[in-house]
DNA sequence: TCTTAACCGAGACGGTACGTCGCGTCTTTTG
DNA sequence: CAAAAGACGCGACGTACCGTCTCGGTTAAGA
């Protein structure tokens, strides 16, 4: 059975310059902003070529995708146990730090953009925005979700997140205020006695 | 004592070429979204020359920045009167449908972005920036706020329209879900539990 | 010595392959010219790997000249007797109409280009170029002397050839006029009072 | 009256990156052949940006039509009087000279080209390219044909400077022999015999 | 009423980034 | 071991915007 799987293994050139392309797309993307992850720029400090970046990448806008996802750091999760609360609490200021530092924040907002910014002519193009949109939106929830399972029980997850981490994202959108302590504490109360 | 006044009276072309400029942008921002407004468009379709238009908005986001605010709509408050907790949920609908609307979502999101994508070289326009933004979001929470303080009187403002709209928003950048009445009354109630 | 002879008999697949690669790009040099001889589409249409085309033919260049050669319609000669005046002037209308129909121009000036685009870096480019050059225009003189040697013995072929066909080319190339039968004959009748 | 005139006046700013554009371009062509005529090369000897080189020309190929037509050297015409045979006879070595030197040739043969290679889809860029083939052909001819009806007074000027020019044409593009002086002598005595 | 200075349209200009295509070299996997 | 499959570096192309600038022409303001 060996043929049949040499005959799935890659091309170890696609895995060299795939990750050549994204780490630097990465620490542009960490040191300038999205503004400075640039085709020409990831090329230069790659060495790879242009015409190989585009086997990789379609486009710009997915390479940033790209390059979002690899940088998102995980959320710091609570350890399992303890009073159900104080764990919702601890998941919410882990959510709250990670949407303070910045990468979190620009991720979802920039993919809000995308949205807004990308022309999308053709069906094609949308949908593949959409799955791409799924797919880091799902990496970022994903953690997130399953402790919040494990502390609710059966009760609705989404509206859950939304009560919980909406508060945050208002803040750090429209009011610019910092999410500490104090307000963490008020969205999982008030969630808590709502929904309780 | 008159030259003192007419030396201060504008010169009417000035008006003339500032709501050209504003109406054709307005036209292309709800036509083609964010994308489309483009200074080339906006001259072509406006008829006014790129130098005046720079002679009104010094680059590209304070006259997208002026469009938005150009194209918002008012939020469509409740009526007076009623139970607390009806209008709450009235002004929370509100909030919702304006949400759902496409240009409130763009101009919030991209009124975000901008602080992320620009590159913001100097102090300067990172301060012009931030005034942009309070202005627009005053704009947009004047209202909102007025009636908030009305239903609940010397509880914390900001911290309401946090608990209130972050939810909302939530639902629409993050899980793309509508925000129907049944959500918006549950939101207004763990509100109302929780900080009663 | 069977080793000797087998090592000496050629691959069959080589020959497979060459034909496969000269159909596909005779058949793409005749529907879309010269453009659309591309070592993509010659590989793709031929199914022979870009390898494979690269150890039969060194570059595009000599991959068209092949096929140019392989393309380029055999002078239809005219039977040999009748007066040499005849004879002449049929032999110049064949080659007219040789020269009319695309593919001979275009390989003529094809190859007068090759010298004038090609970088030729290394003599050795470009002495294969002219060795690729010579083999195609002996290809397509050969039978023209061979009918003209007969019709005038001794005298100058070259000289012969260029007066005959210059002016063809002329009308051609530059004043894009057809070269039709009177004109033919006024080129023979010319020829043969001058050199007479 | 003024008024007219001055709105007609061009801005100095296109004649200024005009001839910047060509000097460089005609430099580049001059040392380097076609091959050496890029768009970007032309931008950075010149130092005229790209979007300004495409706003006097709309691609490459008419780029290297301006470059040649300014490239090629004037025709040294045979001073007037004399016999006409001598006359004759000197124009037809003036013309072999021009021919000889590259750029005539690489022009003529280029042009030639530029309809073999150019995919040319709409009628409108092949009727520029036609356009574009006539100014420079005419460019060349026209001194010529000026002499030659003076020589020749009501002779088909067409077929005589096929019959004196195709020959010089032939030898150069399909023997790659020098149109030396006997040569050219031939072509005269066997136009003037035949067409006496 | 007549100047005259601000404002205007038109658009050229230098830049930067994009996405595409073709080339010739090269590696890897398969028959 | 040769052929296919195709990744790769390279370099040119033509396009789209940006923000700056140079031009004349027009028009509203103030004398």
């Amino acid at each position: 059975m060996s043929t049949h799987e040499t005959s799935h293994r890659r091309d170890p050139r696609l895995d060299r310059s795939r990750s050549a392309i994204l780490s630097a797309a990465v620490e542009l993307l960490s040191e300038g902003g999205v503004k400075a992850v640039t085709i020409d720029a990831v090329t230069a400090r790659s060495g790879v070529a242009r015409s190989t970046l585009y086997r990789h990448f379609p486009n710009n806008v997915e390479l940033l995708a790209a390059a979002f996802q690899e940088l998102l750091p995980p959320l710091r999760l609570p350890a399992a146990g303890g009073a159900p609360r104080d764990r919702l609490l601890r998941l919410v200021r882990a959510q709250a730090e990670q949407i303070e530092s910045a990468p979190a924040l620009a991720a979802v907002v920039w993919l809000a953009t995308v949205g807004l910014t990308t022309d999308a002519p053709s069906d094609d193009e949308r949908s593949r925005l959409a799955a791409l949109r799924e797919r880091i939106v799902d990496n970022l929830r994903g953690p997130f979700d399953a402790v919040l399972t494990e502390c609710l029980g059966d009760r609705d997850i989404d509206h859950a997140a939304a009560q919980l981490v909406g508060p945050l994202l208002f803040n750090t959108l429209i009011t610019r205020r910092p999410n500490d302590e104090r307000f963490c504490a008020r969205v999982v109360d008030d969630y808590l006695a709502g929904s309780g």
